[in-house]
DNA sequence: CGATTTTCCAACTGCATGGTTGGAGTTTGC
DNA sequence: GCAAACTCCAACCATGCAGTTGGAAAATCG
C-alpha cells in the first residue's frame, strides 16, 4: 500500500482535537490519540516532537479555522451584536475550539501558542471597533479593547462553564437558539451608543 | 506532640486549593499536596476517600466562601453593576476559586459538586433580579437568568482566559482597577432599562 | 494503669503512561 | 536496479503516580 504522510498527519490531528478538547493537555492520553487515529504512537513524536507539541499544533489549526470563518472587518464592527451571533454560531458548529482555548488558558502559564500572530489579529479587531466608535455606531464610553473583551466573554461562557449555566438558567435555558438570541441582545445593549452620543471624529473609511 | 486533626484536615485543604487551582484535577499530584501540607499522603485517603473526593471538598469550601462573601439580595439586585464590582473584588482577592470552577466545568461531565444547593442559590439570585425588573431598575427586555449569566460571564472571563485578555487589551490593559471599572460599566450598560421603559408590575418588597 | 481505638507515617505496590528502539516495508535518486 | 533515505510499526523501557499496608506514637476509656 502506498503512503500518504499528509493523511496520517491529518488523522493524528483530528484524533488529537477530540482527545485534547475532552480531557485537556494533562488528561489527554497519547496512546488513545494514536489508537483512535489508527496510527502508531511513534508517529506522533516524529511529527510533533512531544505531547505538548501535538497540543500546540492542534490549537494552531483550530485558531486558523476560527480566524478564517469569523472575521471582523471595518464594515462589520458597527454591529457587534451580529459579530457575537456569528461567533456563537461558529462555536456551536465547532465545539472543540473553546474548550481547547480554555484548557490552554488554565494550564499553560507562559507564552501562548502563536502569541504574536494572535495578538496582531486581535489588534486589528480592536482597531475596527475603535473606528466604529468614531463613526458613532458603537459607544465611546468604554475602550474598544474592553468592548471586544465583553463580546468574547458573553459568547464564550456558555461553552466554558456549561454546568454553571445549567444551574443558573435551568434545563430549559440550555436551548441553543435561546442562548444565541440572549447573547446577541446582551452584546447589542452593552455596545450601543447612548441615545444622544455624538460621533467623535472621522472614520478611516 | 499532641494531635490536631482539624488542623491537618485544614492544612490538606489549603494545600489542595493551591494545587488544584494551578494544575487542575488531572494535573494535580496527590504527593505534592501532602508534601506541601507537611502531612503524610495516606491522610488524604482517610479524610477524603480519593483524589476526586479531595477536589470536591476543596471546591465545596470555596463555594461556601463565595456565597457568604458576595450575596445578591432583593435590595442589591437593582444595581447589577455594583454586583459585578463586588464579584470582581472577591475574585481578585481569592484568585483560586474561578480557576477551580472552570477546571470543574471543563473536566467533569456529569453532575456538578453540590449541584442542588448551588442551583437553589442561583435560583434565588435570578428571582431577585426578576424583582428588580418588575420595579423598573433593570431592563425587562431579557430574561433574569440571562442577565445573571451576562454579569457572571463579564466578571469571570478576565480570570479564566488571561492569555486572550493579554492579547486583546495588551499589557497595559491588565491593570486590575481598569478591568474592574470596565466590567462595572459593561454590566451597567448591559442591564440598564431603556430610557422610557416602564415598571411592569408589583415588586415583592 | 492496662486495653482499645485513633492518628499518623515510611515504605511499598502495581500499573498506566510518555517516550524510545530496532527493524521491516516503501519510495526516491542515480 | 540498487543504495540511500524515508515511513511506519511492534515491542520495549523507565518512571511517575494513585492508592495501600503494617506498625509506631498518641489519645481514650474502663
Amino acid at each position: 500500500m502506498p503512503w500518504d504522510t499528509e493523511a496520517t498527519r491529518r488523522r493524528l490531528l483530528d484524533a488529537a482535537v477530540e482527545e485534547f478538547a475532552e480531557y485537556g493537555p494533562a488528561g489527554a492520553r497519547v496512546d488513545r490519540v494514536a489508537r483512535s487515529a489508527g496510527v502508531n504512537k511513534e508517529r506522533i513524536y516524529q511529527y510533533f516532537g512531544d505531547k505538548d507539541g501535538l497540543f500546540r499544533a492542534v490549537l494552531e489549526r483550530e485558531l486558523q479555522r476560527l480566524a478564517a470563518a469569523v472575521p471582523l472587518t471595518l464594515e462589520q464592527a458597527g454591529d457587534l451584536g451580529d459579530y457575537a451571533g456569528r461567533l456563537f454560531d461558529h462555536h456551536t458548529d465547532h465545539p472543540h475550539f473553546l474548550r481547547l482555548l480554555h484548557w490552554e488558558g488554565l494550564a499553560s502559564g507562559g507564552e501562548a501558542v502563536a502569541e504574536a500572530k494572535r495578538a496582531a489579529l486581535q489588534h486589528d479587531k480592536v482597531a475596527a471597533i475603535a473606528d466604529a466608535q468614531r463613526s458613532g455606531l458603537v459607544t465611546g464610553a468604554i475602550g474598544a479593547g474592553q468592548l471586544l473583551y465583553g463580546v468574547m466573554a458573553l459568547v464564550d461562557w456558555w461553552f466554558v462553564a456549561p454546568h454553571v449555566v445549567r444551574m443558573t438558567v435551568g434545563a430549559e435555558g440550555m436551548d441553543r437558539a435561546a442562548q444565541r438570541a440572549a447573547v446577541v441582545e446582551l452584546a447589542r445593549r452593552m455596545t450601543a451608543p447612548d441615545r444622544d452620543e455624538p460621533p467623535t471624529g472621522a472614520t478611516s473609511r
